[in-house]
DNA sequence: TCGAGTACCTGGCATAGTCAAGTAGTAGGC
DNA sequence: GCCTACTACTTGACTATGCCAGGTACTCGA
């Protein structure tokens, strides 16, 4: 099994992939779910996208328009705005750059514990 | 200028990168606030720190204990629990399964928007 | 009419990073 | 003796944001 995945990693991260999905190509929230279930986020719920597509429409980073279905209630199609996509190159770059600080450390062998010495009362760097 | 970073982003980032600096080497909050910094998180602060790793302590995946120091108050040193050791390989489990999910979107090249078509009212998937 | 699938929204909650401020110890200069 | 700077830790209030649970409502087929 894909192991659970901590809620807090997901925090901003999720709100980088929403725009970036919506810059691919414009959907609407049930299907946003749909497409981060695909990619792998199999346990993401309607309750962390819908309130963050109007957190973000709200800061004026996206901007949505109302279309009939003959399938169900109508969908609500977001795309991004110029705030939008200024913020997804950010994002990115912040991610990458946070990305390439934590991986390396993340993956890096670990030093044979038993090498090492123990700092004690009296020393000091 | 480095991308301010996004706080968001850091959200359980931290804890996790706190557990590895730790195995890898046992140290006190102020010298790890430096260690991070050279890691290149730049921004962080003691703020951050501190109360992070009281939580990791309170949470059982710590231990800490005092050493006097000669250049000032007694430091408290840190170092993984048995359970902080296992938080550690979950946590970056996680962290990978993640990255590998979000990077690959983030990089790949956005489609030419002028060729894409637009949902309208009557169509439907 | 009833259930299932589609589609959206909301309130309340928990987590965890940030800011600002405070407390103390050591050491050097005057 | 006093002041400043560096070291070192702690705390309270604030904020952002993902998650859960529940609700509304439309379409379609049995």
């Amino acid at each position: 099994m894909v192991p659970t995945h901590d809620p807090q990693l997901l925090k901003g991260v999720l709100s980088l992939l929403l725009l970036r999905l919506l810059a691919e190509r414009e959907s609407y929230g049930y299907e946003v779910v749909q497409r981060l279930r695909e990619l792998g986020l199999s346990d993401i719920g309607e309750g962390s996208v819908y309130p963050a597509l109007a957190r973000l429409e709200r800061e004026g980073r996206l901007q949505g328009r109302l279309v009939a279905s003959r399938s169900g209630p109508a969908r609500k199609y977001y795309r991004p705005t110029p705030a939008g996509s200024q913020a997804l190159s950010e994002g990115t770059e912040s991610w990458l750059s946070l990305a390439a600080v934590v991986h390396p450390v993340l993956v890096r062998r670990l030093p044979d514990p038993s090498t090492t010495t123990l700092p004690t009362a009296t020393e000091d760097t």
